[in-house]
DNA sequence: CTCTCTTTGATCGTTGGCGTCAGGGCGCAA
DNA sequence: TTGCGCCCTGACGCCAACGATCAAAGAGAG
């Protein structure tokens, strides 16, 4: 036995199973021109002396790290795990690692992307909303060759491989549905400005107010971030108002969770007084009273989707473009009929 | 100019700067005898070809990766990016990188820790519950003399840095505090068994029973597993009771918020007739209704330590071997005292 | 001739060990 | 006091080594 404290080499596999170490690279690389007896024996001897390959010298010459990052802002935990487990999912059993790189906002990494993905010697990123849409991170990647996926981009579809959905017909039609209700005096709490899916889910939310002839007032669209605490002030001010709106479209769940506790606050009754829904259907949908009508997102579907489409990138084999994957209404007990017509 | 796909070896900035490579290696690595002017002209040809250090062949030579893992259970997303964040804003203008290994549970990587380790080249790893208390993990990890830094463990306390909480004692406040509103009769929601932190936990209820002189019937513990499913049918189980208990202690938030909803579908007030409380002040328990009654966990201060103990480790730093951190009862409106005497 | 290997030597980008060189301080003899 | 040799130290440069891959050339077996 040899001290455990020193890793065995290509060499010592090599000698130990009396084979060159081309060979025993040939093997731990899949390659072939070897024998499965040669094969066998290489395996044993590996696995005896508890052989790993140095990644370290293996990226070196091949100039691959195996490692592949994941870019994303914090709105909500439940968004990020999901994600992240989207992504490591694909992974399983794959030689890449994912490294995480959450960013305060995507702003501050706009004009050093790349010297932060060298950094950190990554293979390839995927880009989560907001970054995936942002130009100027989007043109310093392609200018330096880099390669990525995006996650649920909403412009410029055809310059790499992606998963999304379409926010804008989702979003239209949870308001249809909300109109069918009875609803016209809608209250909308947007996400994030600089996330593009905020305007999308807004597109769609006038898009089908106008189908209907129901008039809107811009009055009663309030601004939120995505987060809990965002959407709590921004409901507190929708139903401050003289005419309180019938339903709140919260634009994430987080946000939607906020405003029922607003209404509470208030006394109002969710959905009697006050219909409110939500998007993406993260878990917090569920866990609140009343859970949450919603939409669907496949954040993990899309998440592994776009590290698929990246490892096949990385590896030049085919991979398709673009995806939309299908969004689907949720219909929980947050949302029914206006009490007063 | 060059050609932006080819990144610049260090080569290319000692030609630029008219220097050897020794002395740029010296200059980015901190080390004494460069003159300033010398370091000054090293920093500006770096600057000009946008040269970073290769990380690879770095790695190589001095046989570190600059990687830390970062090993977990999946319990709740709150959890998970607590810890994650902890880690990472430690890590914040490091070189050190952080890798995410989620595991499906501890026993599954048990027998194979070193090959998981050793195959993503890690230099370090930071173990959350209930790996950092796993002895199979932790004896493998000493013989391989591997580094590693625990977050709130309980057993072991001399053989790593670790960073943790009482957990014993703040279930013991907890439960004194439930017994001080008037409470006897209280259900119990455990934690997954193999994290020690569940066992740790209802030592310090019963601890606090025996103290008051109440005696606990066994049947009002009910086994949960840290998921709000988990809790969601251990509360069902508790409530459908013919004794049905006044108060229901759940060993984390994501469980007591599933007893709330338990309690609702059974038509119960929370708190009037069911008091909750929780444990961890996650996220959770200040977004459902009624906010739980919980004990803060710092766990975003307690892994940012324990990255911090394991950095100092790997740089032959002094650290603290052990470092307990206070934990604080916080009461919201999920307790109260029983209606019915 | 093809298939399955071995051998040799170069290569990836960086660092550690060691050697070199210049200059300063110091002791000591004249 | 001056001049000389010596040691020490700071500031570098040179070269091998880290571990795996790869290309090229060759050899034995079928």
């Amino acid at each position: 036995m040899k001290d455990s404290r020193k890793r065995a080499t290509i060499i010592d596999v090599a000698t130990a199973a009396n084979v060159s170490t081309k060979t025993v690279s040939r093997v731990f690389n899949d390659e072939p021109h070897v024998r499965k007896i040669l094969r066998d024996k290489v395996l044993k001897a590996a696995a005896e002396l508890d052989y790993h390959p140095n990644i370290m010298a293996r990226g070196l010459v091949g100039r691959r790290s195996y490692l592949l990052g994941l870019i994303y802002e914090n709105p909500s935990p439940n968004y990020v795990v999901e994600l992240q487990n989207g992504a490591l999912d694909r992974l399983h059993g794959e030689k890449y690692r994912l490294l995480v790189l959450p960013v305060e906002s995507v702003v501050e990494v706009a004009g050093k992307i790349m010297s932060v993905l060298r950094a950190a010697a990554l293979d390839g990123v995927i880009l989560s909303p907001p970054a995936s849409d942002h130009p100027g991170i989007l043109s310093e990647l392609r200018q330096n060759d880099f390669p990525f996926s995006r996650i649920a981009p909403t412009q410029s579809l055809d310059i790499g491989p992606s998963r999304t959905t379409d926010d804008v017909d989702a979003s239209r039609k949870m308001t249809e549905y909300l109109l069918s209700l009875g609803h016209t005096r809608i209250g909308v709490i947007k996400g994030d400005p600089t996330h593009p899916s905020s305007g999308a889910r807004l597109t769609g939310f006038l898009d089908a107010l106008k189908a209907a002839g129901v008039s809107h007032s811009p009055d009663l669209v309030e601004q939120g971030f995505y987060t809990y605490e965002s959407g709590l002030a921004a409901a507190r001010k929708l139903l401050d108002r003289p005419d309180r709106p019938t339903a709140i479209f919260a634009q994430n769940d987080d946000m939607a969770a906020a405003a029922i506790m607003a209404a509470r606050d208030l006394g109002l009754k969710v959905p009697d007084d006050l219909s409110i829904s939500g998007f993406d259907d993260s878990a917090i949908a569920q866990i609140v009273w009343p859970r949450i009508t919603t939409v669907h997102q496949p954040v993990y579907d899309m998440a592994r989707d776009a590290t698929d489409a990246l490892i096949a990138k990385l590896e030049n084999k085919p991979f398709t473009m673009l995806e939309t994957q299908p969004c689907e209404l949720i219909i929980r007990e947050s949302t029914a009929a206006p009490a007063v017509l």
